[in-house]
DNA sequence: CAGGCGAGACTGACCGTTCCGTGTTAGGGA
DNA sequence: TCCCTAACACGGAACGGTCAGTCTCGCCTG
C-alpha cells in the first residue's frame, strides 16, 4: 500500500545527475486539482492526472508515496496563509481557520478539499500529510493561543485541545464532505464565537 | 453508476415466485460490517463481502443500488434507537445524537461508521441513504425541539438549522474519519452543551 | 554516468454486469 | 384438493473494463 522511505518527497541534493523538475511537479498538482474538481474521488485516476499534466506516472510516484498524498498536497496549495489575527480572542481564533474557509468558499476549492479529505480519511500516507499540516498550521498555534487565553482567564482551563480542534474543524469538514452545501462567509467566525461562548470564564 | 428504480430495496409482493431471503440479506450486512471493520474503504470489495456471506454478487445488487448504499445500510443497523430525552434542554438535544456516540464507541462501530461516512461522501446512492436517515432521525426531531426551545425563550431564534446540525455532527464525524481517535463517553453531551451555551437566550 | 524525464507495457485486483443451472413459491386448471 | 408451470431468487462463475503501482525503454540533463 504505502511506499517505503526510498521515495522522498524532497530529493537529496548530494549526488550527480539532473534535479527533479519543479515544473513537472507544479503541472502535476495543477492537473490533479482540475481532475479532482471535475471528477471527484472515484472518477479521478493517476493515469488521467499524468496525461493531463503531460507527465509520466513514474514522475508522480517519485514525488509522492501514494496518489492520496498527492491529493492532499494539491489541496493544501489552495489554502492561503493565515492573516495576522486581530486583537480580541475571537478574531485571533478565527484567523487560524479562516484560510480553510477561504479555500472552501470557491467552487473549485470546495471540490478539491472534499477529495483531499476523503483521501486523508482513507489513505494512510495522505492522512499523515494532512495531520502534519493541521498540526503545524492550526493545532500548534491554537495550543499557544489557548494557553495564553487561559492564563489571562479569558477562558476556562478545562478543555481538551483536540476536542476544541474538532469543534472548530468538524463543522466545515462536514459541510465539505457529507452535506456538500456551500460554505458561507463567516462560517469559521461562528465556530470561534461558539467556542468562546462555551468556554468563557464564567 | 447508480442503478435504476427496478432494483427496489423492498421487493413488491404482488407476483409469483419465491420471496427474497431476509437470511441472505442479514448475512450480507453482517459480512459487510466485518469486511469494513477489517479492511477499511479501499481494502473492502464486493467480491469479498459476497464470498464471506456465501452469497452471490447478484443478490447484493438485488437489494441495493450500489455497494456504497449497502455500506450505509450496514452501518445504520448498528445505531440504536434514541432514548427518551429527559426534561432539560441539554438532555433532550443529547438524546438525539447519543445513538451515534454509542455506535462509535465500540471499535467495530467506529471503523464501520468511518467507512459508511466515506461511502456517503463519495457515492451518490449512499449519500442519499445517509441523508435520508439523518433527516428522519436527527434533523426533523431537532427542528421540532429547537422550535419549542425558541418558543420558550430558552434559546435565541437567530440560528440556521443546518448550521446547528453541523455543529452537533461535525466533531464526531471528524473524529471518526480524520483524526480516528476514540470517542469518549459524553462526547455528544459536550456538543449539546456547547450549542446551548452558544445560543442561550442572554 | 547517475538519475531525471515521458511513454507505455504489465500485474494483480476490483467493479458492475451477465449468464447458468438449481431451487422455491404463488396462482391457476383439473 | 392437488399438481403444474411461469416467475423469480439463489450461489457460482465468468467477462469486459478500469485502476494503482511497478517496471522497462530510450532520451536527455547536469
Amino acid at each position: 500500500m504505502s511506499t517505503p522511505a526510498d521515495t522522498p518527497s524532497t530529493p537529496s541534493r548530494s549526488r550527480k545527475g539532473p534535479t527533479r523538475s519543479e515544473v513537472s511537479k507544479a503541472a502535476i498538482l495543477e492537473a490533479a486539482r482540475d481532475e479532482m474538481a471535475e471528477n471527484g474521488w472515484r472518477g479521478f485516476s493517476v493515469d488521467s492526472v499524468a496525461k493531463r499534466a503531460s507527465a509520466s506516472k513514474q514522475t508522480i510516484y517519485r514525488w509522492w508515496p501514494s496518489i492520496g498524498a498527492m491529493c492532499v498536497d494539491a489541496a493544501l496549495a489552495l489554502i492561503p496563509d493565515a492573516p495576522d489575527g486581530g486583537r480580541d480572542p475571537q478574531e485571533r481564533i478565527t484567523a487560524l481557520i479562516i484560510p480553510l474557509e477561504a479555500a472552501a468558499r470557491t467552487g473549485h476549492g470546495h471540490a478539491v478539499l472534499r477529495v483531499a479529505l476523503l483521501a486523508a480519511a482513507d489513505d494512510k500516507d495522505a492522512g499523515e500529510v494532512w495531520r502534519a499540516w493541521v498540526g503545524r498550521d492550526i493545532r500548534q498555534p491554537l495550543r499557544m493561543l489557548l494557553a495564553e487565553l487561559a492564563a489571562k482567564r479569558v477562558i476556562r482551563r478545562d478543555f481538551e485541545l483536540d476536542d476544541v480542534l474538532e469543534q472548530l474543524l468538524g463543522p466545515i469538514f462536514h459541510r465539505l464532505t457529507i452535506s456538500r452545501a456551500p460554505v458561507k462567509e463567516g462560517f469559521c467566525a461562528e465556530q470561534a464565537t461558539a467556542f468562546l461562548r462555551t468556554y468563557a470564564q464564567f
